[in-house]
DNA sequence: GTAACTGCAAAATATTTGCATCCTT
DNA sequence: AAGGATGCAAATATTTTGCAGTTAC
């Protein structure tokens, strides 16, 4: 199981108090987060720069993936697959649920890939489908 | 072809100078556009409000659509198909060249559908592929 | 001890809201 | 004339940068 610790310290990088909480934050959440969120939810124990930074840390780490969105936002995942700097494997779909708001890592959901017209060369593809997740599908 | 005061007329919106400028930059420009570019390529003539405030009433009525990005900044562009207030078909690819920057719609290259898991109810996909376009490959 | 990380202050940017005025119909 | 659209001012929110102090190794 993946531990915050040895996550760090294969990434190179000093083990703060700031780093283990947020990277637990992730561990813990079973959907993605935006930097509000981890604001909230660390209530505020760090400084907002922090969490600018260590976000930006992780992401050039390969901890975590950005997910694209629509609202001026943007929402960040743990890489659960091989992820090394400057090489990601996001190459799933995402999920948001359009009632309660959750972006989802469909991990086992890969993007398919599409023809392009001629000329073009593609090298990465993102794909986030929205609608009702299972839960709130029932209610 | 597609006319200002006609898009503007058929979705019941009032035809001033600031909706048909902006109306006439996605109908000329290949690409899609930000916030910013609008304001440079208006040359600041309006104000940045009626900026905000036509762009959000563009996609009300499904004259534009968003495309979602990765970069705190959100992307618009033409509905060259059916749309309808709520009913956007922008159901196609989008490409974001890693060279030149350029966002383009593929209208011809129809978002795939994938398999969600067990629970999963879709209503919308979106697909953004990045790579290099046609032009910036033969530089 | 040194390099890396954090917090604070401040600047730069971006977005939203209210209201008075002007324009379209 | 009436309703809608715009511009301006100002409030709010978001992101970036520099630097000094602190912490991890």
């Amino acid at each position: 199981m993946p531990d915050k610790y040895n996550i760090l310290k294969k990434n190179s990088l000093s083990v703060t108090e700031g780093r283990k909480q947020i990277l637990n934050l992730f561990l813990e959440s079973e959907g993605a987060l935006a930097h509000a969120d981890i604001e909230k939810k660390t209530d505020a124990a760090f400084d907002r720069v922090t969490v600018y930074r260590t976000l930006q840390t992780f992401v050039e780490k390969g901890i975590i993936h950005q997910i694209p969105t629509t609202d001026n936002s943007i929402m960040y995942a743990l890489c659960r697959h091989e992820c090394e700097e400057g090489h990601h494997h996001d190459n799933h779909v995402h999920f948001v649920c359009s009632s309660c708001g959750k972006t989802i890592c469909l991990d086992e959901v890969t993007v398919p890939s599409v023809q392009l017209p001629k000329g073009f060369k593609p090298q990465h593809a993102a794909m986030v489908v929205s609608g009702l997740c299972a839960e709130c599908r029932n209610n």
